[in-house]
DNA sequence: TCTGGGGTCCTAGGACCC
DNA sequence: TCTGGGGTCCTAGGACCC
């Protein structure tokens, strides 16, 4: 048997644990530059407001029913969410962090209920992080998917945790979800499927397992097994990450090279300190930039570049030289850029990779990466690489909340 | 004025090998 | 007239996830 446990309204419920009052009201919380609106309480659902609207269309919708908006506080989220899921890690001795608002927990050999098992995660996570999860148990992982989905929307019959453990559970539950509900099934394969008369789970499983392979390659005809009860899609083990992005949508049209630059720059230093804290090395880099796609009446452009690199290297001076590099190849001048962004695949680790006869990372940068990353970590991102970064630019964040848990400045007071 | 960000996996087709 | 066969590796693009 397999769990799965997801945050209910990650971010909205984030928000909620520092502020109480606002625990009936509606919540929105926007991406970076107060762009969209990428988490809702159930009360902001019920208001209509989609997932993924542009705020400033749905600024009277908030005005007029008192929505309370927040700029994404992403340190916080990253936080709470660790405390979640090592709360959760003492439940079993093989869990899968899957994303930031959910994990599976493998159940096989548990001699307990299930049922109250999955109420007493609830419980204790609600009561030691104050954010509500919902608990899904059955014999597959995509299976467990569905319980979740049952224990979120039958909540007050549920208690916040579903149980799939007979035949007939199984069959109930599929027959209940909508084909484009399934873990899997995206919006491609769901308009596929349902102009083939395909419109639940149900009949998604009783299609011919072949025809499933051929339409939907074989992480369709794998993710049908599943379904059916047979538990193909396996435990994950944490690993390195294989890609690391850093990307932005700028709040205005940038024009100048320099411009491009500087932000290019930063984001291949954000990379490389990323790619360093997991101890690789990357040995190819893609840079892209993109015009603004809602401004059909301006010049449309966009590019992207592969760069392969000479030597493996982690090296943030070596990187945003390439990054740069790569950025001139493709810059184009007199175009609206709104977007761009760098990211760093092919990896090898820090400590076993082959040197090269005639080319490799200057060597002196270990040091100097070393000591900059300490330094950063223990006085809070001080040191940059002094030509490349001016950080002239800033980000919307007009409804910034604290990082409650993260700055000892912001910690919450309370008064005597 | 304003429209997110960071990932994973699979496949088809081209380049190349003997 | 007529032009092999069997592989591997790599990459771009497309699907999906949260």
């Amino acid at each position: 048997m397999y769990a799965l446990v997801d945050c209910n309204n990650f971010y909205a419920s984030c928000e909620r644990v520092f502020n109480p009052s606002l625990n009936t009201k509606p919540i929105v919380v926007l991406s970076n530059n107060d762009g969209c609106v990428i988490a809702r309480s159930n009360e902001a659902k019920a208001l209509g407001i989609p997932m993924g609207a542009p705020a400033f269309e749905h600024k009277e919708l908030f005005e007029k029913n008192q929505v309370h908006v927040f700029s994404a506080n992403f340190p916080l989220y990253g936080d709470m969410s660790n405390r979640v899921m090592n709360i959760l890690s003492n439940y079993t001795p093989n869990q899968e962090i899957y994303s930031i608002d959910e994990c599976f927990l493998d159940m096989s050999g548990m001699m307990v209920d299930l049922q109250s098992y999955g109420i007493m995660m609830r419980t204790q996570v609600l009561q030691w992080t104050g954010i509500p999860v919902s608990v899904g148990v059955a014999p597959t992982k995509s299976l467990a998917k569905v319980a979740n989905k049952i224990a979120k929307k039958f909540s007050e019959r549920t208690g916040g945790c579903y149980v799939i453990d007979t035949e007939e559970k199984r069959i109930k539950a599929l027959k209940w979800l909508p084909v484009d509900d399934i873990w899997g099934v995206g919006r491609q394969y769901a308009k596929k499927l349902r102009a083939m008369g395909v419109n639940t789970a149900y009949d998604f499983c009783n299609l011919d397992n072949n025809w499933v392979k051929k339409h939907m390659t074989v992480v369709g005809a794998r993710l049908q097994d599943d379904l059916n009860g047979k538990a193909v899609i396996e435990m994950e083990v944490l690993e390195k990450k294989q890609s690391i992005a850093t990307t932005r949508t700028f709040e205005f049209d940038y024009k100048s090279y320099d411009q491009l630059r500087e932000r290019i720059s930063t984001f291949a230093s954000t990379c490389a300190e990323k790619l360093r804290k997991q101890q690789s090395m990357c040995n190819a880099i893609e840079v892209f930039i993109a015009s603004n796609r809602f401004k059909a009446q301006n010049e449309q452009y966009g590019r992207s570049i592969h760069l392969k690199l000479p030597f493996p290297t982690n090296s943030s001076i070596e990187i945003i030289k390439f990054a740069t590099a790569g950025l001139k190849s493709i810059y184009k001048e007199n175009i609206g850029y709104k977007r761009a962004g760098v990211i760093l695949m092919d990896f090898v680790p820090e400590d076993e990779y082959q040197q090269s006869l005639f080319f490799n990372s200057n060597p002196k940068h270990k040091a100097l990466m070393e000591t900059m990353d300490k330094l950063n970590d223990r006085f809070g991102d001080k040191v940059r690489i002094s030509t490349l970064d001016q950080k002239t630019h800033k980000m919307r964040q007009e409804r910034l909340s604290n990082k409650f848990t993260t700055n000892i400045n912001d910690i919450i007071k309370v008064k005597p």
